[in-house]
DNA sequence: GCCGTTTTCGGCCCGACTGTTTTCAGTCG
């Protein structure tokens, strides 16, 4: 359980709780600005340490100290006088989609309910239709989203459960008598939504104790006659205990998974006489030192799989043949889609660029809200103007550091039937324009299918961005044919999107797979709402790596060089006769 | 609670959609 998530379920919460009792709506809107800003930050706590925190907008001396009081463990008056007056039961129900304070309040006064289960009886009941307000939708739609609550409880997304195991690495790491600690499971291979959140540790025997006191854990069941313990929290982490380091290779292939994945590495050992346990490999009747995975690999003559690979499916590389190239982080040379304080993101240009320029990035776009999504600060024609200019200007003055370039883009919304949001003239002053669905996900299949070949097929268009508009564990994916959808990209030549940003990771691995097949290109980003947030690549690298894709399947892997060429190319043909950054003289 | 080329008070992102209504409140992005 990570400082960052408590900090931010804390702001909800007060923010939640004055709306839920409807008193001070403006502290209530203060509080929920806060939280919607600080969820940009995915190390909050460095910037907290940083003391940038204390400079973001809409962080003042009240929202700093319920940030500190968090930070330090202290208790935070504030919100301990809202969780007196409201059941705990009514915060977890401000989670179900569509029903927000005012309709809980309803709920409470005049059915009492004071938690799901409650709720979900009264539903069973029919008694939700008869409220003010409420009518059979409304009472369907609670019913669902109970629904999706159950089934995805158990589940935590990719970076959730990172952050949870890596929370419990660190203070394993640091007990004495622990040789070895790692992540293991789902959340290693990288599976975007992870049910068995675990590690593998080589722990002597006499220091089990220890751990177990320094981890607040449990003895839990035995996996494959490997004894565990389960940390307590509301994100518990499973950790498999080996003894010895010379076997610790063994162990952690094996509590990575896929079982497919192990099962045929064992069935490879059994085909040659021996025998693969989590306790160790042998062959020939001896036990084969492995205190690596790649010591497994090697005395199988195998070449080592990526956790990434590791999965149903996938074949065991021999040694001998050619392993596939996967996608590395350092293959990326840029990334193109990422928003400054000049839309929504809480860092300026100059930070964003310095950041870029320290994670290695040759170039970065720029591609801000466009104007129809007002609620995100989207920039009119006329801002945009500004910024191109804006940008220009910096580059001018940063080329002879030889730093990172900055590309003048835009994430213009899709309008209803597919438009962009900008005149020709407008788009033709960018470097690059990648195009995203913002609202009206419920156009309905065939609405949103005409809409996506629309976009396509739009010879501006060169990247379409977090294309089915998915939230995991949140939002579902908006439904469209995705198949003929990824046939028109084909067509036009346009990129994908890999949006790295771990609460989207649009599109999945699945749909990558169907675009490498067609031999698309995939322009991955983070999708960047401040500096720290550059770090979402890593998370598009593993997806890729999961789909299989390689550097030369990747736009952004092209060096900024090969990148004008290509968006060149596209400009060519989207206006005959003109070219990137030479806007037509025509203003409208 | 936060903010200010409208700064020490008096405002506070805003348009669209949905489902409920009979003119609009609640919710979302």
């Amino acid at each position: 359980m990570s400082s960052r998530h408590e900090v931010l379920e804390a702001l909800s919460r007060i923010a939640f709780g004055h709306a839920f009792l409807d008193e001070e709506p403006m502290r209530a809107r203060a509080f929920d600005n806060a939280y919607r800003t600080l969820k940009k930050l995915p190390d909050l706590r460095a910037a907290f340490d940083a003391g940038e925190v204390a400079r973001l907008p809409g962080v003042g001396p009240g929202i700093l100290d319920v940030v500190g009081r968090v930070f330090r463990g202290e208790p935070v008056p504030a919100l301990e006088r809202l969780e007196e007056l409201i059941p705990a039961g009514i915060f977890e129900a401000r989670r179900l989609p569509g029903i927000g304070p005012k309709k809980l309040k309803v709920l409470q006064d005049q059915l009492g309910i004071q938690s799901l289960a409650e709720l979900e009886y009264a539903v069973n009941e029919n008694r939700l239709t008869s409220l003010p307000g409420f009518g059979a939708k409304t009472q369907d739609k609670v019913r669902d989203a109970l629904a999706a609550m159950r089934e995805r409880a158990s589940l935590r997304r990719l970076d959730q459960a990172r952050d949870a195991v890596d929370a419990v690495l660190e203070r394993l790491r640091a007990v004495p008598g622990v040789h070895r600690a790692e992540r293991a499971g789902e959340a290693r291979r990288g599976t975007e939504v992870v049910a068995d959140v675990l590690a593998a540790a080589v722990v002597d025997v006499d220091a089990v104790p220890a751990v177990l006191a320094a981890l607040d854990a449990a003895p839990g069941p035995e996996r494959d006659g490997v004894p565990t313990l389960v940390t307590s929290g509301d994100t518990p982490v499973t950790i498999g205990l080996g003894h010895y380091v010379d076997t610790f290779g063994a162990l952690w292939l094996w509590l990575t998974g896929a079982p497919e994945h192990v099962q045929a590495v064992a069935a490879r050992a059994n085909e040659r006489g021996g025998t693969l346990g989590p306790l160790g490999l042998h062959l020939a009747e001896r036990r084969v030192p492995c205190p690596e995975e790649d010591d497994v690999y090697a005395a199988l003559d195998l070449h080592p799989t990526p956790p990434e690979r590791r999965e149903a499916g996938v074949p065991l590389v021999p040694r001998g043949e050619a392993a596939p190239r996967l996608l590395r982080r350092e293959d990326l040379r840029g990334a193109l889609h990422n928003h400054t304080t000049s839309s929504d993101g809480i860092s300026s240009l100059e930070e964003m660029c310095a950041a870029a320029n320290a994670a290695g990035l040759e170039y970065l776009g720029i591609s801000e809200h466009s104007q129809t999504a007002a609620y995100a600060g989207g920039l009119d024609a006329g801002a945009l103007r500004a910024q191109i200019a804006t940008i220009a200007a910096l580059n001018a003055t940063r080329a002879a550091a030889g730093g990172t370039t900055v590309l003048s883009g835009i994430e213009s919304d899709i309008l209803k039937e597919g438009d962009l949001d900008y005149p020709d003239d407008v788009l033709a002053g960018l470097d690059v324009v990648i195009a995203s669905v913002h609202n009206r996900y419920g156009l309905g299949r065939d609405g949103m299918t005409a809409r996506m070949l629309a976009a396509a097929a739009n010879p501006w268009v060169d990247v379409i961005g977090h294309p089915t508009g998915r939230l995991i564990l949140g939002r579902p994916a908006s439904e469209f044919d995705v198949e003929a959808w990824l046939d028109a990209c084909a067509a036009s030549g346009c990129a994908v999107e890999l949006n790295a940003n771990p609460q989207r990771l649009d599109l999945c691995e699945r749909h990558l797979a169907m675009a490498k097949e067609r031999g698309l290109l995939v322009s991955i980003s983070a999708d960047a709402h401040s500096a720290q947030a550059l770090a979402h690549l890593d998370y598009g690298v593993v997806i890729a790596r999961r789909a299989g894709l390689g550097p030369a399947d990747v736009l952004n892997a092209k060096p900024l060089a090969e990148l004008r060429a290509w968006l060149a190319e596209r400009r060519a043909r989207a206006a005959p006769g003109g070219s990137r950054n030479t806007p037509s003289p025509t203003r409208s």
